[in-house]
RNA sequence: GGGUGCUUAGCUCAGCUGGUUCAGAGCAUCUGCCUUACAAGCAGAGGGUCGGGGGUUCGAAUCCCUCAGCACCCACCA
């Protein structure tokens, strides 16, 4: 053991331990009669890399995963990736364009085989790198969301789901992508603040009323030929060929004037009715709003209750269609600025405006949501969060932190339907086979299992039994990501084409998922519903939310910024541990995590600690014909009596999903009590070997220690506990059983307690005499104090005589513990002035104190209301006050004496 | 606009249903040490009127009200 290095060299001992573990399958499970724990990994995209994000929260995983499987449950965590339809398609079609190739050339059967190459060039990157973290996933497990077992449950799901009524194809108001010319849910855009204009333009009245007589407290306008027109305000002037009427409040006096006119949209010259309706806002603008059914979610709701007709202005990609008349071709944005100047020429615009407004924008391409009527395919939710509000409300379905169950709540309670489809052609085709003609609202369809399926039911449904696959056309649309992964607790265990299977029954529910908050509403909500749905049961038992990872200043980590360093090189310099330890310790549930090197560094140093204090143990040279000193036996019953302690409290904090907080009990257990006090007590004088008992207590001490750290550190400990035995192959740490607290003798907490204050004590006076370590000291008591605590100062204060009932030595320096004195006589003296200062600092703090006691202890409704307990632990802060005023007076008078 | 949460040492945070383990931890800082496990270390020390104000109570970091600031989520106004 002697050649174990000074420091710890993570990279070849991490190569090596990982490999073992495969080798052994060590991470493989399989349905036997233990408990079950089970975890699913959040499908990372196939073709994403691993960041920051991912560290923390594969970390979590493995940490629960770990600590299970040494509780002896039958520990499983299965991983797998996300075929993220948007994402990798955006992916694709960016490769394919720097090559010169633009999708719209390729058929669907081209791109497709583009996208399956790059997915097997760069799927399960991710999976490889998950590896040098020390995930112990169950590799054979790897699933992919789009593999056949997936794909086909999708479907099957798809096709139950349209025939229990839950889907259905719809026209509807979606956001509309002009970059990837597909819909996107309300959950994929996001908003941002965007310096734009308000435009005024001229509605003029269509015809001019013969007698023009506006009521009291209108606000009309009039041009220099006298005709009359309304102003409208609007950040979208390109969509005024899609008007089809004017709104105003019928109660807004300003415009009550254009009650039952028509008004003459500008520059396009179409002749539109002025309807009312509460819903526009009196203040905004000039209180008048142009209506466009086909361009704006509200406009379209308007359109429906007052009847107007719709004119969709735009083709797919965001140009102006030929229905428009005008601009035909232009891109939306061009328009705008086409017809603001337009308008101006004309005369149209009154003026314009600066206006700040919120601009929706696509998650995946960045370019603005364009509000776009279409076809598309929607789950009915309200059955759904039906079955799914109350197991998360009733704690069925835990959240940890708690916070997220109203979050929760609130979306279940205002659930709008989901619309599944995406005109994308990677990822699951939606299985609607078209007959005959029309592909509108009126189209017919069959949903079915497969072509063949579908044929039948299409036969069956005209009656005409020519028909051929010739006559059917399937839907080209590809469901959204998340219609797949919301079944993936099931799929994994193949549970929608074979319910009820051995693996659904033994590891579903799963226990705990590890995810962010961001898609609660994405994925953890909709993985409840699927749960109740498919699996009769929910998902899982517990959702652990981790926190975002930011960089030092608080900023979210980015490429843009550059600012998240590369979990690789993060590993490669301070060794999986150690970023594992620098990322737990600082990651409360919840809470987003600071990131800085400070954190890594500091479980790089555990590390080395830890290597350390096992190179000290494994160096000694034992003697087992030598007596076990008594400081050793002391220390061992109190070194246990503390490891009790601190697994009873990790056991607590892991209940309460408190991980950072375990870490920090074991790592303190293990740097002050272990290494600082414990081995600091039972260590031999230099040279000299140890005795037998102490040696095989330390070596248990240091097994219980590493089992402890494990989940935590899986390498470090695994190298070093198969260090210290003898192992067989195929054994390891990792089904070492997990310490379980016993006992606390809390008389001998209380003793080492105390030694450790009277050691500081001391310590405190060599600081401040500058008095070597290496010199031994005289201690004199005056009093009495615990054998067993005299004995541990004796050996780590360097005391080599300790006198009890002793003389108060006015020469010597003093400290008290609680209102023992205790006295180091000097050889050189002591600064009589020093030490009456800092007695007289000790006399005020005291006299301070005492008298604020005193005064609550005066107060008789102190003493009337307060319970018995805390007015007797108030006289006993009293009475210590005193004692230990009056040994500072005695000491201060033998001083001075 | 609606909601949730936060504000405690220089930094990141813990303090549950009010009281002797209430003012704590880690990191950082300062001082002294290359003491034969570890300088990626050891020993010692300093540092906060618990965001402001008010209230309840014998007693408030803890409960209530209010103000201020911050963060996030939802909805989105032409």
């Amino acid at each position: 053991m002697n050649e174990l290095p000074q420091k710890y060299n993570p990279a070849e001992v991490e190569e090596k331990w990982y490999a073992y573990w495969l080798e052994h399958k060590l991470f493989h499970s399989e349905p036997d009669a233990r408990e079950p724990y089970t975890i699913i990994i959040p499908p990372p995209n196939v073709t994403g890399v691993l960041h920051m994000g991912h560290m923390l929260n594969n970390t979590i995983q493995d940490i629960l995963v770990r600590r299970a499987r040494m509780q002896g449950k039958n520990a499983l965590w299965v991983p797998g990736t996300d075929h993220a339809s948007i994402s990798t398609e955006t992916k694709v079609i960016a490769k394919l364009a720097s090559e010169g190739i633009r999708k719209t050339d390729l058929t669907r059967e081209e791109f497709l085989r583009h996208a399956w190459d790059w997915t097997e060039k760069y799927g399960g990157i991710i999976l490889k790198q998950l590896r040098k973290l020390g995930a112990s996933c169950d590799w054979e497990r790897t699933a992919f969301t789009m593999d056949p077992l997936r794909s086909e449950s999708v479907t099957k799901v798809f096709v139950d789901l349209y025939n229990k009524g839950l889907i259905y194809r719809g026209l509807r108001m979606v956001n509309w992508d002009p970059q990837n010319r597909t819909a996107i849910s309300d959950d994929e855009v996001y908003f941002v603040e965007e310096q734009s204009k308000l435009y005024y333009l001229r509605y003029y009245l269509a015809e001019e009323p013969a007698n023009f007589n506006a009521p009291e407290g209108c606000v009309v306008h009039t041009d220099e030929n006298g005709r009359h027109y309304a102003v409208v305000a609007t950040t979208r002037p390109e969509t005024i060929m899609g008007d089809t009427a004017m709104c105003i409040n019928p109660k807004d006096p300003k415009n009550i004037w254009l009650k039952g006119c028509k008004v003459i949209v500008p520059l396009v010259n179409r002749v539109i009715p002025v309807i009312e309706d509460r819903y526009v806002d009196i203040e905004f603008g000039t209180g008048c709003l142009k209506v466009t059914p086909a361009h704006d979610k509200n406009d379209y709701m308007l359109g429906k209750t007052h009847n107007l007709e719709t004119i969709d202005i735009f083709n797919e990609d965001g140009t102006v269609a030929e229905v428009a008349g005008m601009y035909v071709g232009m891109d939306r944005f061009d328009v705008r600025k086409a017809i603001a100047a337009d308008l101006e020429a004309a005369g149209l615009m009154e003026r314009t405006e600066d206006y700040v407004n919120n601009i929706g924008l696509s998650e995946r391409t960045g370019v603005a949501v364009e509000p776009r009527l279409s076809l598309q395919w929607f789950v009915k939710m309200k059955h759904f969060a039906d079955i799914s509000l109350a197991p998360v409300m009733d704690d069925l379905i835990r959240f940890v932190p708690e916070k997220y169950k109203t979050t929760y709540r609130i979306w279940l309670e205002n659930i709008q339907d989901w619309c599944i489809s995406r005109q994308l052609w990677w990822g699951h085709r939606i299985p609607a086979w078209f007959y005959g003609d029309g592909r509108g609202e009126e189209a017919k369809f069959v949903v079915a299992l497969n072509e063949e399926e579908a044929l039948e039911k299409a036969r069956k449904a005209t009656g005409n039994d020519a028909m051929t696959a010739a006559d059917l056309e399937q839907d080209p649309d590809a469901l959204d990501t998340w219609f797949s992964s919301w079944l993936w607790p099931i799929t994994l265990f193949d549970g929608i084409n074979r319910p009820g299977n051995e693996e659904m029954k033994y590891y579903y529910p799963t226990a705990t998922l590890v995810t962010g908050p961001d898609i609660i509403f994405f994925w953890v909500a909709r993985m409840i519903m699927a749960g109740y749905e498919y699996a009769g049961d929910k998902p899982f038992s517990n959702v652990y939310f981790t926190g975002i990872v930011r960089d030092a200043l608080g900023r979210k980590m980015s490429k843009k910024l550059g600012n998240s360093p590369d979990p690789l090189d993060l590993i490669r310099d301070y060794g999986a541990d150690g970023v594992r330890m620098g990322l737990m310790l600082a990651a409360p549930a919840g809470n987003d995590i600071m990131y800085d090197d400070k954190l890594v560094e500091q479980g790089r140093n555990f590390c080395n600690k830890i290597w350390n204090a096992f190179r000290l143990v494994k160096g000694w040279q034992v003697d087992r014909s030598l007596e076990c000193p008594e400081t050793s036996k002391i220390a061992s019953k109190w070194f246990e009596s503390r490891v009790n302690e601190a697994l009873a409290e990790v056991e607590d904090l892991f209940a309460k999903f408190r991980i950072s907080e375990a870490l920090m009990t074991v790592y303190r257990l293990f740097r002050d009590d272990f290494s600082s006090l414990y081995l600091e007590c039972i260590k031999p004088a230099y040279g000299q070997p140890i005795d037998g008992k102490t040696y095989e207590q330390a070596e248990a001490f240091f097994d219980v220690l590493l089992r402890m750290l494990h989940p935590f550190m899986p390498f470090i400990t695994e190298e070093l506990w198969q260090n210290m035995a003898d192992r067989r192959e195929g054994e390891s740490i990792m089904y070492a059983p997990m310490p379980v607290a016993g006992t606390v003798d809390t008389d001998i907490i209380a003793t080492m307690k105390l030694a450790e204050e009277v050691v500081n004590g001391v310590r405190g006076v060599r600081a401040r005499k500058n008095i070597p370590a290496k010199e031994a000291l005289n201690l004199k008591v005056l009093g009495t104090m615990n054998k067993e605590a005299a004995a541990i100062v004796a050996k780590l204060a360097n005391i080599e005589s300790i006198e009890e009932n002793a003389a108060k030595d006015a020469a010597a320096a003093s400290f008290l513990v609680g209102a023992l004195e205790f006295n180091i006589p000097q050889r050189a003296g002591v600064d009589v002035a020093a030490e009456l200062a800092r007695i007289d600092k000790d006399i005020e703090y005291y006299t301070g104190f005492k008298a604020s006691v005193e005064r609550k202890l005066a107060n008789e409704r102190f003493v009337a209301n307060a319970p018995a307990a805390v007015v007797e632990g108030e006289r006993r802060k009293l009475a210590d006050a005193e004692a230990r005023l009056a040994a500072l007076a005695a000491s201060r008078a033998a001083l001075q004496g």
